[in-house]
RNA sequence: GGACGGUUAGCUCAGCGGUAGAGCACUGCAUUCACAUUGCAGGGGUCAUAGGUUCAAAUCCUAUACCGUCCACCA
């Protein structure tokens, strides 16, 4: 006999039983013993930069209730854990920190040493992750761990650019893009939020119209008024031009009709803003204009805005509705206008739409996939989740994502931050001036090199070869005016110097004085005069008098895998990486393949092999992708992009959405209303296994649902009543054992639970299959609670001789608990059959059901309504269990050890059948029904 | 403006065509029997509102209201 506990500690045997499992090498699939199909789940690599939040828990609870069951069922189970850098976010973090610590930006650093203070903060927060994403009992194979800014992933990234660069998915373009001004970067259209918010509405005169704004700041160069064509109000302007008193003098204005002027809102004139306003950006296209930046990238106005230039958006709004007004151009201001404001997902900040050149993914134009079909990236993303070969749970959300594709715009990928994937584009030459070599002049020279006189000379000390990239400085002052390559090197005696040179002859009179001016110009050691064998170097090179565009040298750019060693077009040899990064999303899109060895192993992986070089053979698609609601667009969607259009293949055949967790009074889990509930502290109190429960049972998919301490400390309770059904097995049975066959039954209650038992094991086990994790775990914990352990264990007292039943029962409960309550179910399963059995986590699913025995239960629950009736009768007429009670049982027959069984279930009664003794309370049975008469 | 989700016992939520369900909370009883992180019994709901379909509606349809979310717009 064998005495555990009488309370489950989750405490005492948590971290043990996670190190015995991880010891045992099973999160591997290539240990699995006879492992079968494989069964494949990427888990959503969390943000590196923090810790694990609620978020985390629920998406580990489902995902390793999946893992956990399929590895029952003898699949090859392969969970891929990793990090997500996550550019901006991660950024920021540090920025913050950097911020409060040391009063420092990242401007203060140079970037390689910021980066490396990201990184190392990265780090830190990977190896907290690990450890927290354990402590949830995450049965995930932590020798496949990835990292998205891995070298094979950022590969993989450099890989993917380069071929949508070549099929014409990847183009730079002068487009108008979401900038924020805090983080100092662009933003997708999807990482822009919305808040209403309640500001003033300017109705301003501008000419002979009345105009209306929420942005006066922005409008002090608008020159174009547009206007409804069937307007009748405004018909007889149209095509006008006026000079207007405006913010700043007067401008000339002109009135175009077009139909987007909505003769209803505001006053049905507006005047557009192309550099500030996404729909003014595409008119502004449409009629030709020009659009100029008012708003610089620091959230300043430029100096276009002439005498508001410097201030920030706040107050050149308030200096320019004060001009308005002291011109007496404002007609009137709305108090109460409701805008939509558009603020940063990462920072809160007001985005300022603006025109930059960016790189974008065209989503709508055709190119030729490798299924050979001519097709666009939006057309790809459409037709595998609209012909199933993707399917989402809940299905409600496929119009969704149908809806958000059709809303889609070219992709903005590229970011001006410095933590993430460098853009894989290298520029011929480069404008980076520490590594672009010097080339001091004259200032007397200046005017002729800028003429396009092109040549140089340097002396004795070679350090320019054909190719290199120079920097013209201004001897004098140091100043760079211009950039330039060396396309041609002569070498020459310093004797045959001549002042045959056309520019020589301007500047200087003799070699000496050639020779003096050089001695200006270079240290000492470089000039060597008087000495016939000196040599000196005459330098071609091709000038670039600006250094803007000095920025693409020769103008070639090369988009490569790997650095290039030089310039195709002009052989410089100082390619100089493009400064963006990528957006985060563009790597985690390509997760589910890129964590299995793509692109290195793409050639080489065989299915049915074992090893991670095999793995994109093996695991790829991904049998489901499970994470939460908030992420279908962000990344679920980009993953298909990539997936579909890298390997044509779907990255997952499901997606499963969770939804989020919000507190008791439903409000989303935040830091700032200090409402978040601290999982690792949940763990600490209640256990992994409680936690798990709380955020499986009563959930369902897509629905968002609320999280309290009270509903964990409930399946705590749960979890120590699992304990404790093991507990009374280990203590009546003469020797726990494994039972894995069906044992053979003697009485109705041994019928009657089997039966039950086999209908349970097959609900689960279909729930389960079909994504049903909480109604399926809900009929377990009924059962469980109520069935086997209120009814069969109490008969089981009675009864007796039921050691093979209960060794069943309990070796099969337990499995079926497995993926649920991992912990507490291999603990019992170690401490029920000892360490000469394997782990649980390995063993097989329940196949060997009893047979189902309709009777049985039938008669088994007339024994349950029987035995309550009676007791309901007590209760009700405070009838104590010490008095004896009489009862009589009509209409059905019962056998004596079933009536024995009746008396002793806590009835303290005495049963008769058919007679017609002196009763207290009568039971009446009528086609199975049960009345109770009292007489 | 468009779409989606919710509205069921005091609270949190299942159910989605066939006599209202669970957990928590509440009330009464039990006092150590595997478990008081327990057991037994009980009270409590005209399933948001109004119409309709049906032999039968929380469940299907059509409106409406309120709450929430997403998308679009935002002069």
């Amino acid at each position: 006999m064998k005495e555990l506990s009488k309370a489950y500690e989750p405490q005492k045997y948590e971290l043990d039983i996670y190190q015995t499992w991880e010891e045992s090498g099973y999160f591997d699939p290539d240990n699995l013993p006879k492992a079968g199909e494989p069964f494949t789940i990427s888990m959503p690599p969390p943000n590196a930069t923090g810790t694990l939040h609620l978020g985390h828990a629920v998406m580990l609870a489902i995902q390793d209730l999946m893992v956990r069951f399929w590895r029952l069922k003898g699949r090859q189970v392969l969970w891929v854990p990793g990090t997500d850098h996550a550019a901006i976010a991660t950024q920021n973090v540090v920025e913050k920190k950097l911020w409060q610590e040391e009063k420092k930006t990242r401007f203060d650093f140079e970037r390689d040493d910021f980066v490396k203070q990201v990184t190392d903060f990265v780090e830190n927060s990977k190896t907290t992750i690990r450890q927290q994403f354990r402590a949830m009992g995450a049965s995930c194979d932590w020798s496949r761990e990835r990292y998205t800014l891995d070298e094979g992933l950022s590969q993989a990234v450099r890989e993917v650019f380069v071929k949508m660069y070549n099929d014409g998915l990847i183009y730079r373009g002068h487009r108008i893009v979401n900038w924020c001004t805090r983080c100092g970067t662009t933003l997708a259209d999807d990482e822009v939020e919305y808040k209403e918010q309640k500001t003033k509405f300017y109705y301003l005169k501008y000419g002979p119209l009345v105009i209306g704004t929420a942005r006066p700041e922005t409008k002090v160069l608008d020159k174009v008024i547009i206007v409804h064509p069937d307007d009748k109000r405004y018909q007889k302007y149209i095509g006008q031009e006026f000079d207007v008193p405006w913010i700043d003098g007067t401008v000339k204005a002109r009135v175009i009709a077009d139909p987007v002027a909505e003769p209803e809102t505001g006053t049905g004139a507006m005047t557009i803003t192309p550099a500030h306003s996404f729909t003014d950006f595409e008119l502004a296209q449409k009629y030709g204009l020009e659009a100029v930046k008012i708003i610089g990238p620091d959230g300043k106005l430029t100096e276009k805005a002439g005498k508001f230039a410097g201030l920030n958006v706040k107050s050149a709004r308030q200096a320019i509705v004060e001009e308005l007004r002291a011109r007496g151009l404002v007609d009137r201001i709305d108090d109460n206008y409701v805008h939509n404001l558009s603020i940063c997902y990462r920072c809160s900040t007001p985005v300022e739409p603006m025109p930059s050149e960016q790189w974008f993914v065209a989503v709508d134009k055709e190119f030729l996939h490798v299924s050979g079909r001519r097709v666009t990236l939006k057309q790809l993303m459409k037709e595998t989740v609209a012909d199933g070969q993707i399917e989402i749970i809940p299905e409600r959300f496929v119009k969704v994502y149908h809806h958000w594709i059709d809303n889609l715009r070219d992709w903005c990928i590229s970011r001006q931050i410095w933590f993430g994937h460098r853009i894989p584009v290298w520029y011929c030459g480069g404008i980076d001036q520490t590594s672009t070599l010097k080339m001091g002049f004259a200032e007397t020279v200046i005017p002729r090199v800028l003429a396009g006189m092109t040549r140089t000379y340097r002396i004795h000390d070679h350090h320019f070869k054909i190719g290199d990239r120079v920097a013209f400085e201004n001897s004098r002052d140091n100043l760079l005016f211009g950039y330039g390559t060396i396309v041609q090197v002569e070498r020459a005696a310093i004797k045959n110097i001549s002042l045959a040179d056309q520019l020589h002859q301007t500047f200087y009179k003799s070699v000496d004085e050639l020779l003096a001016a050089f001695r200006c110009h270079y240290p000492p050691t470089e000039v060597i005069t008087g000495d016939t064998e000196a040599i000196l170097y005459t330098y071609t090179f091709e000038s670039i008098d600006d250094k803007e565009s000095a920025r693409q040298g020769c103008g070639r750019i090369v988009v490569s895998v790997d650095k290039p060693q030089n310039c195709p077009g002009c052989g410089s040899q100082k390619p100089v990486q493009d400064s963006d990064t990528l957006d985060t999303w563009f790597s985690s899109a390509l997760w589910t393949f890129s964590t299995l060895g793509w692109p290195a192993y793409a050639k080489t992986a065989t299915a049915g092999r074992p090893g991670p070089k095999n793995d994109l053979a093996n695991y790829h698609p991904t049998d489901v992708m499970e994470t939460g609601y908030d992420l279908l667009f962000f990344w679920v969607a980009r993953m298909i992009l990539m997936s579909t259009y890298a390997l044509g293949e779907v990255p997952f055949r499901k997606v499963y959405l969770h939804g989020m967790v919000r507190d008791k009074q439903g409000r989303k889990m935040s830091k700032s209303l200090g409402n978040g509930i601290d999982p690792l502290e949940m763990i600490a109190k209640y256990g992994a296994d409680a936690l798990r429960l709380a955020m499986i049972i009563g959930t369902t998919p897509g629905n968002d649902f609320k999280l309290y301490e009270e509903k964990i400390a409930g399946y705590r309770n749960f979890v120590n009543k699992l304990w404790n059904i093991c507990r009374f097995v280990l203590m009546s049975v003469t020797e726990p054992k494994l039972v894995e066959t069906v044992p053979p039954t003697v009485t109705v209650a041994d019928k009657w639970i089997l039966s039950r038992f086999n209908k349970i094991a097959g609900l689960v086990t279909d729930k389960i299959e079909t994504f049903e994790f909480s109604v399926a775990g809900e009929a377990l914990y009924d059962f469980t609670w109520h069935e086997l352990a209120d009814w069969y264990l109490e008969v089981a007292k009675i009864e007796g001789g039921k050691d093979e039943i209960l060794n069943y029962l309990l070796t099969q409960i337990l499995k079926l608990w497995h993926p649920y309550t991992p912990y507490v179910t291999e603990l019992l399963w170690r401490e029920s059959f000892g360490s000469e059995a394997d782990l649980l986590m390995i063993q097989r699913w329940p196949t060997d059901l009893p047979v189902i025995n309709e009777a049985a239960e039938k008669e088994f629950t007339v024994i349950k309504q029987i035995v309550a009736a009676i007791r309901a009768y007590r209760a009700e007429n405070k009838v104590s269990l010490k008095s004896n009670l009489s009862v009589l049982i009509r209409g059905f027959d019962l056998s004596a050890e079933v009536i024995n069984l009746i008396e002793k279930l806590r009835t303290g009664s005495q049963v008769s059948n058919n007679s017609e003794n002196k009763a207290e309370i009568v039971l009446h049975f009528n086609k199975g029904q049960l009345t109770l008469k009292q007489l």
